[in-house]
RNA sequence: GAGGCCGUAGCUCAGCUGGUAGAGCAACAGACUUUUAAUCUGUGGGUCCUGGGUUCGAUCCCCAGCGGCCUCACCA
């Protein structure tokens, strides 16, 4: 940094800021509107040399000097706007003026107007500097491109890239519809421990971590699933949690390894009750979306699309509701109750070791290799439903068909997006599943992971229960049009730097 | 874990068949009172990711490493 020729220009400036009596980091600032509503003072029949006052801060994106004038275009997180900066009008205040560059941030008082352009202008008759820059922004028309330095270096991707403002902020009007939409519900909203002694509730590698006071191991959590459901049995009847899981596998664009995720339970519904609310939530976000009107959705006014990528989306109910029977059989043409036949299909889709896998392993691997593909292709949102019992321990059968699950998942443009169940209340049965691991599942792929606690708790008495997990991460890229999950999350894991590890 | 692509000035990018590197923006000096990525004149700025190798000579070819992106595998 140091080093760095225009660093070294600028201390020098920051040395020009102290000479005028000015302070370059400076303090609170009253009486500011946004920029956004600075816009909106501009009116139709607003004078050139504007009516309406105000006082503006943000950060110098462009700056145009002409002498004995100086056009900025300033920006905070409402949006852009010109102040036009004319030596006759500023007095002292004119040697402040000409210190200002690109990057820096700064206020500026004055009337909204307009050039003679029409471009909307805040002629200034004050102005002040807030916050010297002293390294120099990005190039002011392409931006910060290089997408290492946009992650590592987010706060200069989000001053320099709108879109990358603009992704973020959805993020967090979605997280907010969400929370707002389950309150609406009657849901309350809990934290449940992230710090693990066993890592339960799903099927997935855990960090570890130590506590030092207790000298004992801890897991940061795969899941919140059976805290969650102790609350149940606690009487808290419908409660969401939206927060951090950590799963220690492999990084790549629909995987971070910490994510959030939405998790809720509620008592006396089931996964019908699921299906609904989950279709309910995801139109309403994706109509929230919608508003903003692209190109591509104008063309079909009457469905509710949003463009993924180089593919649209149609989010209109009702969605496809599709069983693990029907796919099976159309994709990959086998009876799923026939276990001949699943072995001959598993045989001439190329599935390894046949001989000893169990029959639901079997369909499991079978489903992965011919359905998902073309559940991927589908153009509209499928719930999949009616699994293999034997790959859902967590879950309750199917009424009247024991060798099936009460559990759907939601696949949107070939992301699983929502997970399902009518949720296991049995203590007995939980407490026998706990203990299968299928033949030719690995460990970490089971959840054969004993949880006395919570045997003790459903032994207590938990309602019967519907349970949804969304990732929230996965669901912003698809509301904002990102294929990348490290678009949507803020700081993203990458490989620290040299310079950081030592 | 496997494969493909990439790494050149603060930023965005060129760089031919191997002959010690260029442009735009930004910076610096100057002109300019209605610009719109302002314009015009002049100037400076490089560990060509790192380390080896081949060669008279390597940003360029070869090998290894580091970092990133994409595809696949595992997973949500």
């Amino acid at each position: 940094m140091q080093d760095n020729p225009q660093y070294q220009d600028r201390l020098a400036r920051l040395a020009r800021w102290h000479a005028l009596g000015a302070e370059p980091f400076g303090r609170r600032l009253d009486d500011l509107s946004s920029i956004d509503q600075a816009r909106q003072l501009h009116q139709a029949d607003t004078p050139h040399d504007g009516s309406a006052a105000v006082k503006v801060a943000g950060r110098i994106l462009l700056l145009r000097d002409i002498g004995k004038l100086i056009f900025i275009t300033i920006a905070d997180w409402t949006g852009r706007i010109q102040i036009g900066v004319a030596k006759q009008s500023m007095g002292v205040d004119w040697d402040k003026a000409k210190l200002l560059e690109l990057g820096d941030i700064a206020w500026f008082s004055g009337k909204v107007g307009h050039t003679k352009t029409g471009e909307i202008t805040v002629w200034a008759d004050g102005l002040g500097i807030a916050s010297k820059a002293l390294l120099p922004p990005p190039e002011k028309f392409h931006g910060l491109a290089d997408t290492e330095l946009r992650y590592r270096q987010r706060y200069v991707d989000l001053f320099a890239n709108p879109d990358s403002l603009e992704v973020f902020l959805l993020r967090s009007r979605v997280v907010r519809e969400i929370r707002d939409f389950l309150h609406g519900r009657n849901f309350v909203e809990v934290e449940t421990p992230m710090m693990q002694s066993l890592a339960g509730g799903a099927a997935a590698r855990p960090f570890v971590t130590h506590h030092n006071a207790l000298d004992i191991d801890l897991y940061l959590r795969i899941s919140p699933e059976l805290y969650l459901k102790r609350l149940l049995v606690g009487g808290m009847e419908r409660v969401f949690e939206i927060n951090r899981n950590f799963r220690n596998e492999g990084i790549d664009t629909r995987h971070n390894p910490e994510f959030t995720m939405l998790e809720l339970y509620q008592a006396y519904s089931d996964l019908a009750g699921m299906m609904e609310l989950t279709e309910s939530m995801v139109v309403a976000l994706a109509t929230m979306c919608r508003k903003n009107a692209r190109p591509a959705d104008a063309e079909s006014p009457s469905r509710l699309t949003l463009q993924f990528g180089d593919r649209l989306i149609d989010y209109t109910p009702p969605f496809e509701r599709l069983s693990y029977r029907e796919l099976l059989q159309r994709h990959a043409d086998v009876n799923m109750a026939d276990a001949a036949t699943v072995k001959q299909a598993a045989a001439r889709h190329g599935v390894a070791d046949i001989e000893n896998k169990a029959h639901d392993v079997l369909l499991g691997e079978l489903f992965d290799r011919v359905v998902e593909p073309a559940i991927a292709a589908m153009e509209r949102p499928v719930f999949v439903h009616d699994y293999p019992a034997g790959l859902c321990p967590l879950t309750r059968r199917k009424p009247g068909d024991e060798t099936l699950a009460d559990r759907f998942e939601l696949y949107v443009a070939g992301m699983e997006l929502a997970n399902a169940y009518t949720e296991l209340n049995d203590p007995l049965v939980q407490e026998q599943t706990f203990t299968q691991q299928l033949a030719g599942q690995k460990l970490e792929d089971s959840m054969a992971r004993m949880d006395d606690d919570f045997i003790a708790a459903l032994a207590h008495g938990m309602p019967p229960a519907g349970g949804l997990g969304i990732g929230i991460d996965r669901l912003v890229m698809l509301l904002a049009n990102r294929t990348s999950i490290r678009d949507v999350v803020l700081f993203p894991l990458l490989r620290p730097t040299t310079a950081v590890r030592s």
